[in-house]
DNA sequence: GCTTAAAACTGAAACGTTTCAGTTAATTCT
DNA sequence: AGAATTAACTGAAACGTTTCAGTTTTAAGC
């Protein structure tokens, strides 16, 4: 049944030009051809009017636009990638330990919901901690199998990023780098974070301050330490260190090194904290030492959804908005896709208590 | 400079078939026709050699496989995807506000570690909750975005299962429907944890008890309550009745219902929560009224993360593991994909305290 | 009335892959 | 030795799109 036109079309001579070479009973989804035979148009013209090109009549657009329409014409994104090499995705780069999911599902959330009103996708690429970090951007480059990257995890000197601009490949980063090089990116501004911090802390007569802060691999973890230590340094207060565990470490590692810390000499009357899981592993280990929060001790904490304030009220806490910082770096990537200068999207959320 | 062959490659006497029509100086990235090039083969033999057709020769099929990975091959999904149709895609399916509440996070880490190894990718597709859930799942299939798709948030009548079954596209299911199909599924057993959860409740000589549930839409519901109902008849306890409020409700909403119902004459001793953050909101409430957790009232929950225990030891919790149910669903669509039946992958994890 | 220009449209080629339908060369059978 | 079989390889077409380089038609210029 199906009119297979192997023949040559050659030596056809096929009634007229509208007839062409067209099975029209097919049933898979339109194409391009449909539409084409449809109108009586070429493909050609096709194509264009559905881009709005200016060398197609304004009757011919709406008519091709209409004709579209109606039988439901979806362009196929394999065709289109394969001609023009835009591949209408953006990758998110994401470190699948389930210790670093906890910010990334709201923000990849938030992504989805920008991207969602657009023609692209959004395709998950993970790595594993013990992986180089560069792998996944390789791959995505290399093969070409995205429009943009949002990476995460910033570090001070980000071979991604090097890599990336050499390249020059579309990214935003969530989080700044130090290497001199101006490239999109959105991050919160966690010096503030720390400077305030420590002010509140210090106007409840705290004077001992601890930092758990992310792994020092991280640039914000320098922008944590330079509030934490300017605003100690101006208010004349001590630094009780914390070490060895970090913002990426298993909860009772963080658990065990806080009780540790608040059972020594010099335990810390005021803890803060970079994430939402270590404020409740050092909440625990307060307590278990023995010692009451908000009253022996402040924990401050940063955190994305209001759980933290009915963990314990006694907490004090910021808002650091994951899902926005989503929205903002996928509008971002969209943009710089589009061909907008990186220097134009650096955004700082502040730090609101 | 760039040797473009725009020339008709009729009238060319070209040395010979090794030199054909390529230009091997080529800056992108490496394809069939250069391996071709190099080794002195066709194209058709480097394709089918590369996917260890029956017809090319061992030695061959060596050297093409050497010289591929030497030059970095890596095959164009466009190309693929246009030729044969698979997209090499697995969609999974994310309401997005459900997305920022937590337990799609380490499903889609599950899902990822799992296709990371694989030459699948994985899609975001997400949608609103004001949205017809079965615009997402149309999309997919209309333009045929991927070769399988995962659903959560499965209703015992689903519309999306029978569309997806209708067009027999491959998909998997958080959840189980009540629908008389069969089809692959992973659920966790929530049937036994409301089972389980009342005995343990009743071994603590609790008897007057709330199940703090899910939407009423959703399969899982009615597993709970089952679960939930016939154990309390069995021990002859006292059921009550939590309105208005289930597992998506805003936290406060939660907080609020739970409040009113402990200050009411027939507070519960007992409640049972379908997740984390209605447990939390649960203890809140709970302290609220004034009434001490694990003394005047014991609260079960289950959770993917172990916080919850950290949040109060009195707190009876059981684990959901999320990451485990991402790993088996993508195993899953993999496998059906492939061809498996679905009836062989219909799994239950049992519920362990 | 002739050339030019502009407007509207179009065929063919190309992107990289797989598959159909062969072709060539080597081997086996009788 | 010739026919038949098998093993190994291959050109061309097709998937759906965009773009290059025209072509045709109509209008304008003088």
């Amino acid at each position: 049944m199906k009119t297979n036109n192997i023949n040559a079309p050659k030596a056809d001579d096929s009634s007229a030009k509208d007839a062409k070479n067209h099975t029209p009973g097919k049933s898979s989804r339109p194409t391009l051809k449909d539409i084409a035979y449809m109108t009586g148009l070429g493909v050609t013209t096709v194509s264009r009017a559905l881009s709005d090109a200016p060398d197609i009549g304004k009757a011919t657009k709406a008519r091709v636009r209409l004709v579209a329409k109606q039988i439901g014409y979806r362009p196929n994104r394999a065709g289109v990638r394969l001609r023009t090499g835009k591949t209408n995705v953006i990758a998110i780069i994401l470190n699948t330990e389930e210790e670093a999911m906890g910010m990334a599902a709201p923000m990849v959330a938030g992504i989805s919901k920008v991207i969602g009103n657009t023609s692209y996708h959004l395709v998950v690429t993970p790595y594993d901690l013990d992986q180089d970090p560069l792998d996944p951007v390789r791959y995505v480059v290399e093969t070409a199998s995205a429009d943009g990257v949002i990476l995460s995890r910033t570090m001070p000197n980000d071979p991604r990023i090097r890599y990336l601009m050499e390249r020059n490949f579309p990214f935003v980063t969530h989080g700044r780098t130090d290497m001199g090089l101006d490239h999109a990116y959105f991050d919160y501004d966690n010096e503030a974070y720390a400077r305030k911090a420590v002010a509140i802390l210090a106007e409840n007569g705290r004077s001992q301050i601890g930092l758990l802060g992310p792994p020092d691999t991280f640039t914000y973890h320098r922008h944590l330490i330079d509030g934490f230590r300017s605003e100690l340094d101006k208010r004349d207060l001590l630094e009780i260190p914390i070490h060895g565990v970090d913002t990426d470490s298993q909860l009772n590692e963080i658990e065990v090194e806080i009780l540790r810390l608040m059972k020594s000499r010099h335990r810390p009357d005021g803890i803060i904290c970079a994430s939402a899981q270590a404020a409740i592993s050092a909440t625990a280990a307060v307590e278990a030492a023995g010692y009451k929060l908000g009253q022996d001790v402040d924990i401050i904490a940063k955190e994305s959804f209001e759980l933290l304030k009915r963990f314990r009220p006694e907490l004090i806490v910021f808002e650091e908005n994951f899902h926005a910082a989503g929205r903002i770096l996928a509008e971002t990537i969209l943009a710089i896709i589009k061909g907008d200068k990186p220097e134009d999207h650096q955004n700082l959320q502040n730090a609101d208590y």
